[in-house]
RNA sequence: GGAGAGAUGGCCGAGUGGACUAAGGCGCUUGACUCGAAAUCAAGUGACCCGGUGACGGGUCCGGGGGUUCGAAUCCCUCUCUCUCCGCCA
């Protein structure tokens, strides 16, 4: 959420960055709406210290049976009218905080300014895209023949969409999740495993609602996690953190659970795009001096996985035409895919600057000053991989002309073995 | 699922209609004492909103929401969560 205070003292150069990144929200109305506000909070004001002062003279003259009873009546009258104007103010607080939610985030200056993820601007390519001396095979296929994946039951079982593993695709990812969550953990993640479903609360907080509702799995009246950064994030809702502790790290391993609503016809094979897939997810809570240092570590934290795995891949900085929602400033780490000829999105890491925070009511006092005034943190995430989507890379890079897949060094000791052999 | 108890500032905890403008303690900050520290003493220590360049002034907040009242931390209704006991369960 944008802070309204800010917002309304800013308004030109907040309608210019909502255009950026394609917008229609009106801010006309937000204007209406906060102008309304003060005036009624003023009205209110007024009448409020009003009534206490009087309400102070009052027991002075309330057992007299001339006076007491007249100053009842006309006390009453004013209390009525306070009433009135109380739940103006509210009514006119609780408008802008609706409004607000479906207002996005300000991308950053130094987010490239485009209309689409056509204008994503590649930042950095690591290792070489590789050149098999055979027809490359999709993941599907290659995962099929070793054992690993097994599609067609997991349809029988659950319906489109859905990723069955089997064999050593099971220690493929179990050993994956404990290799990303080790190697976040040599750089100071403590590690967190959350619950799967979260109040409603939580999914506002984060920015999933009320918006994308229709992209959401929900109970009763829980939701199924969409990511990890959900749950984690909320860990330090309505906190004011010690300023001493941040940044505060934590990497999560969890399942994840979306809709995919609007994704029908895209990635209809394998397991790109499943309604459900682990993932292991890290997240900070940074100062906003430090934060756009802390996503540049991050980014670097969740590219360690990939140096290590031995994939190549590339990173884009988002434009603003294809930012997030919460995203104050976004890459994406995109891997190599032979069989499918293509990068392929495996990590998105963002900086949501003050709009989570805001949203949570995370904040904290500036260390080394105990009388230092409360400020939002800067939240931030990424994926540190998406461990679907890494077993998809390691298959398409790993195939042999004979139809076997090695695995990178670095994964033997949790994976048991180093060629998974066709069947 | 049944029965009971509870939710107050960073923490503990008092408070059953008007001086609560929330006692007291812990913690923290500053000062005094000290060569320095500890101990001791003294003062100060919440969040948010409105107005003001500022000093400051005003308002709201005692788990959430609603009600009674001229006036609510305090009385009533309701919801949520926590704890204890019983039942059930991995």
């Amino acid at each position: 959420m944008l802070d309204p205070k800010n917002l309304f003292q800013n308004l030109e150069r907040a309608r210019t960055k909502l255009a950026q990144r394609r917008s229609n929200v009106d801010l006309g109305q937000f204007e209406q709406l906060y102008q309304k506000r003060l005036d009624a909070i003023r009205t209110f004001e007024e009448n409020r210290a009003l009534q206490n002062r009087l309400s102070q003279d009052f027991k002075k003259v309330a057992r007299d049976p001339e006076a007491g009873p007249r100053m009842r009546e006309e006390l009453k009258v004013l209390s009525d009218r306070i009433r009135e104007l109380e739940k103006e103010a509210a009514a006119a607080e609780a408008a802008i905080n609706e409004f607000l939610l479906f207002v996005p985030n300000l991308p950053h200056d130094s987010v490239p300014v485009g209309e689409s993820e056509a204008d994503n601007v590649v930042v950095r390519v690591v290792g070489e895209p590789k050149k098999l001396d055979f027809e490359a095979k999709p993941h599907w296929e290659v995962g099929q023949r070793v054992g690993v994946l097994d599609l067609e039951t997991a349809a029988k079982v659950s319906g489109a969409r859905f990723a069955l593993y089997r064999g050593y695709g099971v220690y493929l990812e179990l050993g994956l999740a404990r290799f990303m969550l080790d190697v976040a953990r040599e750089s100071g993640y403590e590690p967190i495993l959350p619950p799967y479903m979260v109040l409603r609360e939580s999914m506002m907080g984060t920015g999933q609602l009320p918006k994308f509702e229709e992209e959401a799995f929900k109970t009763d009246d829980l939701y199924l996690i969409p990511t990890a950064e959900v749950p984690v994030t909320n860990m330090h809702r309505d906190e004011i953190l010690d300023g001493e502790r941040l940044p505060i790290r934590y990497v999560a391993y969890s399942s994840c659970f979306r809709r995919e609503a609007g994704a029908a016809g895209r990635d209809t094979r394998g397991i790109t795009r499943v309604h459900q897939f682990q993932k292991v997810e890290l997240v900070k809570f940074a100062t906003p001096e430090t934060s756009y240092d802390e996503l540049e570590k991050l980014v670097g934290n969740a590219e360690e996985v990939l140096k290590r795995l031995e994939l190549p891949y590339r990173v884009s900085a988002l434009s603003t035409g294809d930012i997030g929602f919460s995203a104050a400033k976004c890459y994406d780490i995109e891997v190599w895919l032979p069989g499918q000829n293509t990068y392929r999105e495996i990590s998105s890491c963002s900086n949501f600057e003050d709009f989570q925070a805001r949203r949570a009511g995370i904040r904290y006092r500036p260390a080394g000053d105990p009388k230092g005034k409360p400020r939002f943190v800067h939240t931030l995430n990424g994926s540190g991989l998406a461990i679907g989507r890494t077993i998809v890379a390691l298959l398409e890079n790993g195939q042999q002309a004979d139809g076997s897949v090695v695995l990178p060094e670095a994964l033997v000791p949790y994976v048991g073995v180093r060629v998974l052999e066709p069947r």
